[in-house]
DNA sequence: CATGAATGAGCATTCATTCAT
DNA sequence: CATGAATGAATGCTCATTCAT
């Protein structure tokens, strides 16, 4: 598996759409070749496979989102500001790559079973998460939490879940609304939870109230 | 597709873990015949194909959850509490049902093209939350949010996740306790947030504070 | 790889020009498919793919030929009479069945490479012959020789050579005539040698004639 | 095809004992390549296709055979005694060259199916023993067979087989050694038979003794 | 009803060969 | 001259599905 040229590297993109709709499985490499203008051949010089293509276009979505989560992460606001701009840094980059990301979904199985795209994975969405859950803690930003790495996946899950269905939607006219919307609702939820303020606070562990 | 005679479909069970492992695409039928002991033309005599022991699979699945969130659901508690409750229940299921979770997120492409499986699985997860989240601004137990939708999804998003991961590490001994301590964080996040009490609250779309 | 049904048996034969003409990496499955009458599938329902059809076929002659020459072999006669015997038979499988023995010249790589078919391949050529050369010490009616085991090499080679070269020309119209021709041509040189009666004998290891 | 230049010819030689082991058709070009250093493009560059490298390796063998025995062949003495010559010679070579000799054989449909290969082939291990017949019975050193060229086969089945069999044991120390053996018990066989020799002369077409 | 046997349709992958540099 | 890159053409094999019993 060479490094591909770029010329190659951006036709394949127009593979994305084709997978995100029908699968792997149940696309032909026959058909990545017709939709790309690579033939067969020449995939199959530069790519070991099948799999080596959807590893490829994943490869570069997850890069991207966690570059992009990486840059949000390391400013030196408060770990809860970086939290709402990791969100909203994620959110863009899969409002962005919306085939992709269904790709993504739609073959979740194939790509954890990816060593390479598993690692990814779990560096691009769920490590970034974690880590500042515990920055959090410490710069007092953020409450501490009786299981942080079950908090930690389901606030990646509820970022995920919702840029997903965006995803899936279809192509939105205006992708950066659509990130702030989503961005804002998600911070909404995470950050301040959705029982009415004067409520007392449920706590995990906390003792019964009296 | 008739009504399973209830020895088959116990044996098909022994399908779903092969399924996890493989999904569907990398399973074949006669890998299938082979792990339920039923012989592959004895499968094609009672469903419809090889989708069909997915959709077997997953729509039983799908509707324990709908059952056991329904139920959760239709105590005459607040909302709050009847949300705790539908966490509680979703999880409990998915953990007594590893396999048949991997399974489903490993084919959610195929899943969500299938039609009956896409609205079982909007029905098991997406619906209740709605529901229960309009329930609860009506009640006064959940505070109202911008984005309704979009907040349903997130908190399907984080229950489904966190649910899915313990599904994948595989089989623990005390699922009980594991579905407890899971609901338990997740109540935490979704119904208080993150962000330290003595904060400030962020509300979407809240007028900036003088 | 299950027993052949004997109807297929048959028609497989129809392969055997096939691959006697463009040996079996120029003949297509489909090509033997078409040839037989059996459809490509049906083939590899019943054999494990291309090697197996050459096997099976070559299998098939060399057990007749194991066959024909165990019977001439065992009669109780002196080894030389049944040397004799054993030649005319070899000779009259081989021109009975000239396509198999073209194949099996055409693929003679292969076939040794096919551990079965090596061992069938010497039971059936080598060691009747090596076993009559010990016989024929024994009873008297052949001379000891200093290096037995490279005599019957070269005797064999001096049988299956004629017969196969035989077998290349093409379909005889009296195969048991040629046959006969052979046999007689080939035992009056194995048995009497070439040179001129009166001449004294050349015998390994003799000592230089003054 | 040009003519080779010296180095590539030599580097050639390195594919021979995978051609070999495997024959033609299971050695890619692309392991002859490596196997001998000569990059892919560049054998096409000097040789017309992979045909075209058996071709040049075995007519090479088949030069050197011819050539040998040519020599054997045209000293001064009986035909008998060229014979003995020949058989040596020809072992000589072919033992000296295993490796080419096994991919000889092991390609011999290919190699019978390629013209200018099968007449080499003839030329160099038929046609000389074939002569050696006629001559031989012209000086008194070979007795008068009936069937000339069954005889002229058979002999060189004899020669060839056992040579080929030495090939394919593999390299052995004292290839000079094994010759002579080899060519010591071949002349003893094909010169004076294998019948005791107080026996009555079987001679084929011989009028019934009274 | 259940199933062993048979097969049609499909497709990923391979590789000999070409060609621009 | 030599060769890395590219590809057209080919094919072995798989597997879901059917069907006769």
């Amino acid at each position: 598996m060479r490094k591909l040229p770029a010329k190659l590297a951006s036709q394949l993109y127009g593979a994305a759409e084709l997978i995100a709709e029908r699968g792997l499985d149940g696309t032909k490499i026959e058909d990545i070749a017709e939709a790309t203008g690579i033939p067969k051949a020449t995939i199959y010089y530069h790519l070991d496979g099948k799999n080596a293509v959807l590893e490829f276009l994943l490869s570069d979505l997850l890069d991207m989102i966690a570059g992009a989560v990486g840059v949000a992460v390391s400013s030196d606001a408060d770990a809860r500001t970086r939290l709402e701009a990791a969100v909203a840094a994620q959110l863009e980059v899969m409002l962005e790559h919306p085939y992709l990301c269904r790709a993504l979904v739609g073959d979740l199985g194939r790509a954890t079973r990816l060593p390479d795209l598993a690692l990814a994975l779990r560096a691009a969405f769920y490590e970034p998460i974690e880590q500042l859950l515990t920055d959090g803690v410490a710069d007092g930003s953020l409450r501490e939490v009786a299981d942080p790495s079950v908090v930690a996946l389901s606030v990646f899950g509820a970022i995920t879940v919702a840029g997903l269905s965006a995803a899936v939607e279809g192509p939105s006219p205006d992708k950066t609304a659509d990130a702030a919307r989503f961005s804002s609702a998600i911070c909404g939820l995470i950050l301040d939870g959705l029982a009415t303020a004067d409520d007392n606070m449920v706590v995990a562990d906390a003792p019964p109230r009296p």
